[in-house]
RNA sequence: CGGGGUGUAGCGCAGCCUGGUAGCGUAACUCGUUUGGGACGAGGAGGUCGGAGGUUCAAAUCCUCUCACCCCGACCA
């Protein structure tokens, strides 16, 4: 391409509402436009990577024998409805009727449109398994869409969909997926971190799922992983245990006057223990099926709840921190609350980090009092429910007790999911196996942020000049300036961008004839892994070009001859 | 949806408190001089001050309503 016949500006000022990097460097470098809030419109370099991370995805999937498709945008409310979750879901799609009054929905996802198609082509086990997969335009009403691409309303998204005659060739499946994904990421040439997730509503709590994670310092995710062997969660889900803790326990409990202390950290400065030495009572209001229970959760003192941990124990749907008026009508004082003698109308659940023959400081519900000796096993009238709770912190120990945890941040572009019989049973997706007996066959479903995961490379890739991409995904591969005004270096510089092309590297042409520092500021603001620069001062003096590499900043004088093979030779290095 | 904030030229901002000629930087345009890290000079162009209503002789400025967008929380590729 030749940048005096492309539609291409760049800007000195970035727009104030980006924040994070990727926002603002595509602003700035002129690969996407708003249009409206978490609506964006691709311009032709972003649109370059787009379609360049989409071919990746296909070479990859296209090699495990997933078949690409293309599925409605806009689905009719009626699947939607046989899975039930046209109702369910209708916060996050844009609902609408056509003119005969027709429930429509634009697809934030696709499991009804897939297991309908699937049910009217697949009828016998000796089909499966299938694997089907699409990438286009998601749409969904977040809540609240920010920070530009990274969570869009409007969004690419590859979305893939499985379908098995058990449980054992869906774990076959999920693997072959597990490692086109590994392969899909190492080629776009990201750090990433593929980790234990939590399955949200997509899946019962036994499913496998695991999120692919772009390693970068703005995700929004935390990531527990060891460096000593390959434990890797998502905090939501991570389980690791607290080591080298010592308890003491004392004989009786004993009441202290705690005045005005109404934090762990004040009541344990004032006695001079570790914080862990005291109980953290947090009061949570569950909702399950629009039924309401209250729940005390005690943690040791210096942890913190994990609430889809406690979300996920006590089955709710909603789950929200107690109201100060319900708190007070279950006869817990705020600041001194604990775990002795309270109401019955509270649920009593303790972390798993919690040792309950060991002796602790607790709110004892009366103000400006806490208790000193609580045992959790002595001192409760009822038996005791324990589970885990608590987040992950770094310095904890992975389950075995061997391996040291330590806490990274990641932006999730890839998450894959075993869905189990959900969708082919609620609308009646069935095959005959080997007895002619029906049964619904078993789903996986894969998902990859196409332009997240842009953004998340940018993340990840960039500096104060500007974005920095990877070979494998960057809109063209070399960036050619032309310093000079003359007839016969322009012909020169021409004659060479033509050799390029023909040699099939993928070259942007700065021949507007601007000044060098006006095209050196838009070359490390694209950030093309290679610029070449043909000076004309210089290629009289030496004749020799110059190549300079974005990432390193390593310089390579070369030949007009030599060039070509140079350049092909770095490209291939970086694939 | 709750809390906070911002809307003035393509972009970044000042002006608003204390009402009275619409301003700066940058980009874009023309002419000339410039070419290895966002060149210089000169000239010109660009605005329903988010929208509606109100107060006033007079509103970007004060009042009311409204819309859009951004940030913090629940959601997720």
């Amino acid at each position: 391409m030749r940048l005096s016949k492309a539609c291409w500006q760049t800007y000195k000022e970035i727009p104030k509402e980006a924040e994070i990097p990727s926002h603002q460097l595509l602003m700035k470098a002129g690969l996407l436009h708003k249009s409206g809030s978490g609506i964006y419109q691709y311009l032709p370099f972003a649109l370059r990577v787009i379609q360049k991370i989409e071919n990746i995805i296909r070479e990859e999937l296209n090699k495990i024998y997933s078949q690409e498709i293309t599925m409605s945008m806009v689905t009719p409310g009626e699947l939607w409805k046989e899975s039930g979750r046209w109702d369910l879901m209708e916060n996050l799609m844009v609902q609408f009727e056509d003119r005969g009054g027709k429930d429509l929905c634009l697809s934030p996802t696709n499991e009804e449109s897939v297991t309908d198609i699937f049910r009217k082509i697949v009828k016998s086990y000796k089909q499966l398994p299938v694997s089907l997969y699409q990438i286009n335009t998601k749409f969904r009403d977040e809540i609240r869409p920010r920070f530009g691409l990274m969570r869009g309303r409007e969004f690419i998204m590859k979305d893939a969909y499985t379908f098995h005659l058990n449980k054992e060739c869906m774990d076959k499946g999920y693997e072959e997926m597990y490692q086109a994904y590994s392969n899909i990421f190492k080629r776009m040439g990201l750090d990433f971190a593929i980790v234990e997730a939590d399955a949200g509503n997509m899946g019962s709590t036994d499913s496998k799922t695991h999120e692919f994670q772009v390693i970068a310092e703005t995700g929004e995710d935390l990531i527990v992983y060891s460096e000593s062997s390959d434990y890797a969660a998502n905090i939501e889900k991570a389980e690791t245990i607290r080591k080298n803790l010592s308890f003491s326990k004392d004989s009786e409990v004993t009441e202290i006057d705690t005045p005005k202390m109404k934090s762990i950290a004040d009541v344990c400065n004032h006695l001079k223990v570790d914080q862990y030495q005291s109980l953290k009572s947090l009061v949570y209001t569950s909702i399950t099926d629009a039924k309401e229970s209250h729940h005390l959760v005690l943690l040791l003192g210096d942890d913190e709840l994990n609430e889809v941990k406690l979300k996920n124990y006590l089955n709710a749907t909603y789950l929200v921190m107690t109201k100060d008026e319900t708190i007070k009508d279950l006869g817990l004082i705020k600041g001194f609350i604990g775990p002795h003698n309270c109401s019955e109308n509270l649920n009593i659940v303790y972390d798993q980090a919690i040792d309950l023959d060991s002796s602790y400081i607790i709110g004892a519900n009366k103000v400006d009092k806490h208790l000193k000796g609580f045992v959790p096993s002595r001192n409760c009238k009822d038996s005791v429910n324990q589970t885990d709770l608590r987040n992950s912190k770094p310095g904890d120990y992975t389950q075995c007790g061997e391996h040291e945890v330590k806490i990274k941040k990641g932006i999730e572009v890839g998450h894959i999911f075993q869905l189990g019989d959900k969708y082919t049973k609620a609308m009646s997706a069935q095959v005959l196996d080997n007895n002619g007996k029906k049964v619904n066959p078993l789903m996986g479903c894969y998902g990859i942020g196409v332009t997240r995961t842009m953004a998340a490379a940018i993340e990840q890739n960039h500096d104060e000049q500007g974005m920095i991409w990877p070979m494998a995904i960057a809109p063209y591969q070399v960036y050619f300036s032309l310093i000079g005004k003359s007839e016969e270096i322009k012909k020169l510089a021409s004659d060479i961008y033509d050799s390029l092309v023909s040699d099939k590297i993928e070259v942007l042409f700065d021949d507007r004839g601007l000044g060098p520092g006006a095209m050196f500021k838009d070359s490390d603001l694209l950030g093309l892994p290679i610029r070449i620069t043909l000076g004309e001062r210089d290629y009289k003096e030496s004749n020799l070009l110059e190549i300079k590499l974005r990432k390193c900043g390593t310089v390579h004088k070369v030949s007009r001859e030599g060039l070509n093979s140079k350049v092909k030779e770095l490209i291939n290095n970086e694939l």
